[in-house]
DNA sequence: ACTAAAAGTTAGATAAATCTAACTGCAAAA
DNA sequence: TTTTGCAGTTAGATTTATCTAACTTTTAGT
Protein backbone atom coordinates (compact mmCIF):
# COMPACT_ATOMS: atom_id res chain seq x y z
CA UNK A 1 0.00 0.00 0.00
CA UNK A 2 2.99 2.19 0.36
CA UNK A 3 3.45 3.54 -2.92
CA UNK A 4 5.36 6.49 -1.33
CA UNK A 5 8.61 4.39 -1.88
CA UNK A 6 8.35 3.86 -5.62
CA UNK A 7 11.56 3.68 -7.27
CA UNK A 8 12.12 5.19 -10.40
CA UNK A 9 12.35 2.22 -12.10
CA UNK A 10 8.89 0.89 -10.64
CA UNK A 11 7.66 4.27 -11.59
CA UNK A 12 8.31 3.48 -15.29
CA UNK A 13 6.85 0.57 -15.29
CA UNK A 14 3.88 1.55 -13.80
CA UNK A 15 3.48 4.20 -16.02
CA UNK A 16 4.05 1.74 -19.06
CA UNK A 17 1.19 -0.16 -17.56
CA UNK A 18 -0.77 2.57 -18.11
CA UNK A 19 -0.17 3.50 -21.04
CA UNK A 20 -0.26 0.33 -22.95
CA UNK A 21 -3.92 0.13 -21.34
CA UNK A 22 -4.47 3.24 -22.66
CA UNK A 23 -3.46 3.03 -26.06
CA UNK A 24 -4.52 -0.86 -26.67
CA UNK A 25 -6.68 -1.71 -23.64
CA UNK A 26 -4.36 -5.05 -22.67
CA UNK A 27 -0.45 -4.60 -20.97
CA UNK A 28 1.26 -7.50 -21.96
CA UNK A 29 4.64 -8.56 -20.53
CA UNK A 30 6.00 -8.89 -23.70
CA UNK A 31 5.23 -4.98 -24.79
CA UNK A 32 5.97 -3.60 -21.83
CA UNK A 33 9.31 -4.79 -22.33
CA UNK A 34 9.97 -3.73 -25.76
CA UNK A 35 8.82 -0.35 -25.33
CA UNK A 36 10.45 0.02 -22.04
CA UNK A 37 13.71 -1.49 -23.80
CA UNK A 38 14.34 -4.06 -21.55
CA UNK A 39 13.95 -8.07 -21.17
CA UNK A 40 10.79 -10.02 -20.43
CA UNK A 41 12.03 -11.33 -16.68
CA UNK A 42 12.52 -7.78 -15.82
CA UNK A 43 9.05 -6.86 -16.77
CA UNK A 44 8.50 -10.07 -14.30
CA UNK A 45 10.15 -9.02 -11.40
CA UNK A 46 8.80 -5.18 -11.42
CA UNK A 47 5.23 -6.79 -11.76
CA UNK A 48 6.30 -8.66 -8.71
CA UNK A 49 6.99 -5.46 -6.88
CA UNK A 50 4.31 -3.77 -7.76
CA UNK A 51 1.95 -6.50 -6.49
CA UNK A 52 3.44 -6.49 -3.45
CA UNK A 53 2.54 -3.13 -3.20
CA UNK A 54 -0.60 -3.25 -4.24
CA UNK A 55 -0.78 -1.16 -7.31
CA UNK A 56 -0.80 -3.94 -10.34
CA UNK A 57 -3.04 -6.78 -10.12
CA UNK A 58 -2.15 -9.96 -12.53
CA UNK A 59 -3.50 -13.28 -13.10
CA UNK A 60 -0.52 -15.88 -14.09
CA UNK A 61 0.18 -15.85 -17.84
CA UNK A 62 -1.77 -13.40 -18.68
CA UNK A 63 -1.94 -9.10 -19.06
CA UNK A 64 -1.74 -6.75 -16.12
CA UNK A 65 -4.04 -4.60 -15.03
CA UNK A 66 -4.15 -1.32 -12.44
CA UNK A 67 -5.46 -1.49 -9.00
CA UNK A 68 -7.75 1.85 -7.92
CA UNK A 69 -4.58 2.68 -6.46
CA UNK A 70 -2.14 1.86 -9.37
CA UNK A 71 -4.44 3.98 -11.94
CA UNK A 72 -4.33 7.05 -9.48
CA UNK A 73 -0.98 6.74 -9.16
CA UNK A 74 0.03 6.07 -12.70
CA UNK A 75 -2.19 8.98 -14.03
CA UNK A 76 -0.15 11.30 -11.67
CA UNK A 77 2.81 10.00 -13.06
CA UNK A 78 1.68 10.19 -16.50
CA UNK A 79 -0.08 13.52 -16.23
CA UNK A 80 3.64 14.76 -15.16
CA UNK A 81 5.09 12.84 -18.34
CA UNK A 82 2.53 14.77 -20.55
CA UNK A 83 3.28 18.32 -18.49
CA UNK A 84 7.32 17.96 -18.84
CA UNK A 85 7.20 17.10 -22.72
CA UNK A 86 4.91 19.77 -23.65
CA UNK A 87 6.76 22.20 -21.53
CA UNK A 88 10.26 20.57 -23.81
CA UNK A 89 8.20 21.25 -26.72
CA UNK A 90 7.39 24.20 -25.88
CA UNK A 91 11.22 25.13 -25.75
CA UNK A 92 11.61 24.12 -29.12
CA UNK A 93 13.05 20.20 -28.40
CA UNK A 94 12.00 17.92 -31.36
CA UNK A 95 9.13 15.42 -30.18
CA UNK A 96 11.15 12.43 -30.00
CA UNK A 97 13.69 13.91 -27.47
CA UNK A 98 11.03 15.51 -25.67
CA UNK A 99 9.41 12.35 -25.26
CA UNK A 100 12.75 10.59 -24.06
CA UNK A 101 13.76 13.83 -21.84
CA UNK A 102 10.38 14.05 -20.18
CA UNK A 103 10.89 10.66 -19.05
CA UNK A 104 14.08 11.24 -17.17
CA UNK A 105 12.28 14.33 -15.86
CA UNK A 106 9.42 12.80 -14.71
CA UNK A 107 11.07 11.00 -11.56
CA UNK A 108 13.24 13.53 -10.13
CA UNK A 109 11.87 17.03 -10.10
CA UNK A 110 10.17 18.48 -7.24
CA UNK A 111 6.93 19.30 -6.85
CA UNK A 112 7.82 23.23 -6.60
CA UNK A 113 9.81 23.28 -10.15
CA UNK A 114 6.83 21.38 -11.58
CA UNK A 115 4.36 23.66 -10.53
CA UNK A 116 6.74 26.50 -11.91
CA UNK A 117 7.03 24.39 -15.27
CA UNK A 118 3.61 24.23 -14.81
CA UNK A 119 2.75 27.73 -14.87
CA UNK A 120 5.29 28.91 -17.44
CA UNK A 121 2.95 26.32 -19.95
CA UNK A 122 -0.34 26.77 -19.16
CA UNK A 123 -0.60 30.49 -17.97
CA UNK A 124 -4.01 29.88 -19.80
CA UNK A 125 -5.92 30.85 -16.32
CA UNK A 126 -5.52 33.47 -14.25
CA UNK A 127 -2.11 34.90 -16.01
CA UNK A 128 -2.54 35.75 -19.22
CA UNK A 129 -6.41 36.25 -19.09
CA UNK A 130 -5.67 38.48 -15.91
CA UNK A 131 -3.77 41.12 -18.78
CA UNK A 132 -7.21 42.02 -20.87
CA UNK A 133 -10.06 40.63 -18.84
CA UNK A 134 -11.10 39.92 -14.79
CA UNK A 135 -9.44 36.82 -13.56
CA UNK A 136 -12.21 33.77 -13.31
CA UNK A 137 -10.14 32.96 -9.98
CA UNK A 138 -8.67 29.46 -9.39
CA UNK A 139 -10.03 27.76 -7.09
CA UNK A 140 -6.58 25.84 -5.78
CA UNK A 141 -3.08 26.36 -6.19
CA UNK A 142 -1.83 23.34 -8.35
CA UNK A 143 -3.88 22.20 -11.29
CA UNK A 144 -1.98 19.30 -12.40
CA UNK A 145 -2.33 17.22 -8.90
CA UNK A 146 -6.00 15.63 -9.15
CA UNK B 1 40.95 7.31 -19.90
CA UNK B 2 37.21 6.34 -21.19
CA UNK B 3 35.06 8.96 -19.17
CA UNK B 4 32.27 8.67 -21.98
CA UNK B 5 30.89 5.65 -19.56
CA UNK B 6 30.62 7.91 -16.36
CA UNK B 7 27.73 7.00 -14.06
CA UNK B 8 25.04 9.76 -12.46
CA UNK B 9 26.90 9.05 -9.27
CA UNK B 10 30.16 9.70 -10.60
CA UNK B 11 29.77 12.58 -12.32
CA UNK B 12 28.29 14.08 -8.84
CA UNK B 13 31.36 13.29 -7.22
CA UNK B 14 33.79 14.77 -9.90
CA UNK B 15 31.62 17.66 -9.87
CA UNK B 16 32.08 17.84 -5.81
CA UNK B 17 35.73 17.75 -6.10
CA UNK B 18 35.67 20.65 -8.55
CA UNK B 19 33.43 22.31 -6.54
CA UNK B 20 35.24 21.93 -3.17
CA UNK B 21 38.57 22.77 -4.50
CA UNK B 22 37.31 25.56 -6.31
CA UNK B 23 35.69 26.11 -3.02
CA UNK B 24 38.05 25.63 -0.35
CA UNK B 25 41.58 24.86 -2.64
CA UNK B 26 41.51 21.40 -1.00
CA UNK B 27 39.14 18.65 -1.72
CA UNK B 28 38.95 16.15 1.76
CA UNK B 29 37.14 12.70 1.72
CA UNK B 30 35.17 13.90 4.34
CA UNK B 31 34.08 17.35 3.13
CA UNK B 32 32.82 15.53 -0.34
CA UNK B 33 31.28 12.66 2.17
CA UNK B 34 29.07 15.41 3.99
CA UNK B 35 28.37 17.52 0.68
CA UNK B 36 26.65 14.99 -1.20
CA UNK B 37 24.71 13.17 2.23
CA UNK B 38 26.63 10.09 1.80
CA UNK B 39 29.57 8.10 3.94
CA UNK B 40 32.59 8.49 3.73
CA UNK B 41 33.77 4.84 2.32
CA UNK B 42 31.27 5.57 -0.74
CA UNK B 43 33.45 8.36 -1.21
CA UNK B 44 36.53 6.45 -1.19
CA UNK B 45 35.06 3.32 -3.76
CA UNK B 46 34.41 6.19 -5.61
CA UNK B 47 38.00 7.93 -6.44
CA UNK B 48 39.40 4.17 -6.80
CA UNK B 49 37.13 4.27 -9.72
CA UNK B 50 37.62 8.03 -10.96
CA UNK B 51 41.17 7.33 -10.64
CA UNK B 52 41.29 4.31 -12.52
CA UNK B 53 39.29 6.31 -14.97
CA UNK B 54 42.52 8.72 -14.91
CA UNK B 55 40.29 11.76 -13.41
CA UNK B 56 41.47 12.36 -10.21
CA UNK B 57 44.67 11.97 -8.57
CA UNK B 58 45.03 11.20 -4.66
CA UNK B 59 48.16 10.08 -2.73
CA UNK B 60 46.95 7.89 0.08
CA UNK B 61 45.43 9.60 3.24
CA UNK B 62 45.09 12.42 1.17
CA UNK B 63 42.75 14.94 -0.67
CA UNK B 64 41.88 14.55 -3.53
CA UNK B 65 42.74 16.25 -6.60
CA UNK B 66 41.57 16.85 -10.42
CA UNK B 67 43.82 15.46 -13.49
CA UNK B 68 43.82 17.29 -16.67
CA UNK B 69 41.55 15.87 -17.65
CA UNK B 70 39.12 15.72 -14.73
CA UNK B 71 39.44 19.32 -14.92
CA UNK B 72 37.87 19.53 -17.88
CA UNK B 73 35.04 17.32 -17.58
CA UNK B 74 34.14 18.37 -13.77
CA UNK B 75 34.13 22.00 -15.44
CA UNK B 76 31.36 20.91 -18.36
CA UNK B 77 29.12 19.20 -15.71
CA UNK B 78 29.75 22.30 -13.47
CA UNK B 79 28.74 24.01 -16.49
CA UNK B 80 25.90 22.37 -17.26
CA UNK B 81 24.45 22.20 -13.27
CA UNK B 82 25.01 26.73 -13.74
CA UNK B 83 22.65 26.79 -16.84
CA UNK B 84 20.25 24.81 -15.58
CA UNK B 85 20.43 26.32 -12.23
CA UNK B 86 19.94 29.54 -13.65
CA UNK B 87 17.30 28.22 -15.83
CA UNK B 88 14.64 26.88 -12.82
CA UNK B 89 15.83 30.61 -11.03
CA UNK B 90 14.59 32.02 -14.30
CA UNK B 91 11.52 30.34 -14.19
CA UNK B 92 10.93 31.53 -10.38
CA UNK B 93 12.27 28.45 -8.37
CA UNK B 94 13.74 29.25 -5.33
CA UNK B 95 17.59 28.75 -5.05
CA UNK B 96 17.90 25.69 -2.96
CA UNK B 97 15.32 24.18 -4.82
CA UNK B 98 16.63 24.96 -8.19
CA UNK B 99 20.45 23.92 -7.36
CA UNK B 100 18.53 20.09 -5.93
CA UNK B 101 17.10 19.90 -9.17
CA UNK B 102 19.66 21.14 -11.50
CA UNK B 103 21.59 18.76 -9.46
CA UNK B 104 19.25 15.73 -10.77
CA UNK B 105 18.63 17.01 -14.43
CA UNK B 106 22.50 17.72 -15.17
CA UNK B 107 23.02 13.83 -15.69
CA UNK B 108 19.95 13.29 -17.67
CA UNK B 109 19.00 15.80 -20.35
CA UNK B 110 19.66 15.18 -24.14
CA UNK B 111 22.31 17.36 -25.82
CA UNK B 112 19.44 19.13 -27.52
CA UNK B 113 17.09 19.67 -25.03
CA UNK B 114 20.66 21.34 -22.93
CA UNK B 115 20.92 23.27 -25.72
CA UNK B 116 17.13 24.48 -26.38
CA UNK B 117 17.42 25.90 -22.54
CA UNK B 118 20.75 27.79 -23.08
CA UNK B 119 19.10 29.48 -25.72
CA UNK B 120 16.10 30.05 -23.55
CA UNK B 121 18.53 31.64 -20.85
CA UNK B 122 20.77 33.62 -22.95
CA UNK B 123 19.02 35.17 -25.93
CA UNK B 124 21.36 37.72 -25.29
CA UNK B 125 23.12 37.04 -28.43
CA UNK B 126 21.51 36.31 -31.68
CA UNK B 127 17.90 36.24 -30.81
CA UNK B 128 17.07 38.94 -28.90
CA UNK B 129 19.27 41.37 -30.79
CA UNK B 130 17.73 40.10 -33.82
CA UNK B 131 14.75 41.55 -33.59
CA UNK B 132 16.31 45.05 -33.40
CA UNK B 133 19.22 44.79 -35.57
CA UNK B 134 20.71 42.85 -38.13
CA UNK B 135 21.48 39.04 -37.01
CA UNK B 136 24.93 37.74 -36.17
CA UNK B 137 24.17 34.81 -37.60
CA UNK B 138 25.40 31.74 -35.04
CA UNK B 139 27.75 29.24 -36.56
CA UNK B 140 26.81 25.63 -35.83
CA UNK B 141 23.11 24.19 -34.88
CA UNK B 142 23.50 23.21 -30.69
CA UNK B 143 25.19 25.93 -28.75
CA UNK B 144 25.31 23.97 -25.95
CA UNK B 145 28.14 21.34 -26.72
CA UNK B 146 31.56 22.90 -27.12
C1' DA C 1 -5.83 -33.46 -30.55
C1' DC C 2 -0.98 -32.81 -30.89
C1' DT C 3 2.87 -30.40 -31.39
C1' DA C 4 5.60 -26.30 -32.12
C1' DA C 5 6.18 -21.61 -31.26
C1' DA C 6 5.31 -17.70 -28.53
C1' DA C 7 4.59 -15.59 -24.07
C1' DG C 8 5.44 -15.78 -19.33
C1' DT C 9 8.05 -17.21 -15.19
C1' DT C 10 11.82 -18.59 -12.09
C1' DA C 11 16.52 -19.00 -10.73
C1' DG C 12 20.91 -17.37 -10.49
C1' DA C 13 24.66 -14.07 -12.08
C1' DT C 14 26.40 -9.38 -12.53
C1' DA C 15 26.95 -4.47 -11.75
C1' DA C 16 26.34 -0.15 -9.31
C1' DA C 17 25.82 2.35 -5.18
C1' DT C 18 25.18 2.49 -0.81
C1' DC C 19 25.83 1.14 4.17
C1' DT C 20 28.20 -0.66 8.81
C1' DA C 21 32.04 -2.43 11.16
C1' DA C 22 36.62 -2.90 11.70
C1' DC C 23 41.20 -1.54 10.60
C1' DT C 24 45.22 1.85 9.39
C1' DG C 25 47.76 6.15 9.44
C1' DC C 26 48.53 10.72 11.06
C1' DA C 27 48.76 14.63 14.04
C1' DA C 28 47.94 17.27 18.09
C1' DA C 29 47.70 17.43 23.11
C1' DA C 30 49.25 15.87 27.23
C1' DT D 1 57.07 10.85 23.27
C1' DT D 2 53.19 8.55 23.93
C1' DT D 3 48.49 8.31 23.35
C1' DT D 4 44.05 9.45 21.77
C1' DG D 5 41.05 10.62 18.45
C1' DC D 6 39.94 11.89 13.76
C1' DA D 7 40.47 11.11 8.73
C1' DG D 8 40.90 7.67 5.53
C1' DT D 9 40.59 2.84 3.94
C1' DT D 10 39.14 -2.01 3.32
C1' DA D 11 36.00 -5.75 3.66
C1' DG D 12 31.68 -7.53 3.40
C1' DA D 13 26.48 -7.03 3.43
C1' DT D 14 22.35 -5.03 1.24
C1' DT D 15 19.39 -3.14 -2.29
C1' DT D 16 17.98 -2.26 -6.94
C1' DA D 17 17.95 -3.28 -11.62
C1' DT D 18 19.34 -5.58 -15.07
C1' DC D 19 20.69 -9.83 -17.79
C1' DT D 20 20.90 -15.06 -19.60
C1' DA D 21 19.43 -19.64 -19.36
C1' DA D 22 16.21 -22.89 -18.42
C1' DC D 23 11.59 -24.09 -17.40
C1' DT D 24 6.26 -23.73 -17.79
C1' DT D 25 2.02 -22.41 -19.73
C1' DT D 26 -0.80 -20.90 -23.40
C1' DT D 27 -1.96 -20.47 -28.08
C1' DA D 28 -2.10 -21.48 -32.78
C1' DG D 29 -1.23 -24.45 -36.89
C1' DT D 30 -1.82 -28.68 -38.82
Amino acid sequence: MDHTKLTQSLEDYLEMVHMLRLANGLARVKDIAAALGVKMPSVAKAMVELKKIGLVRQEPYSGVELTEEGERVAAMILNRHILLKGFLIKLGVSEAIADKDACSMEHILSAETLGKIEDFVKPTDAISSAKKLKPAAKNGKKAGEK
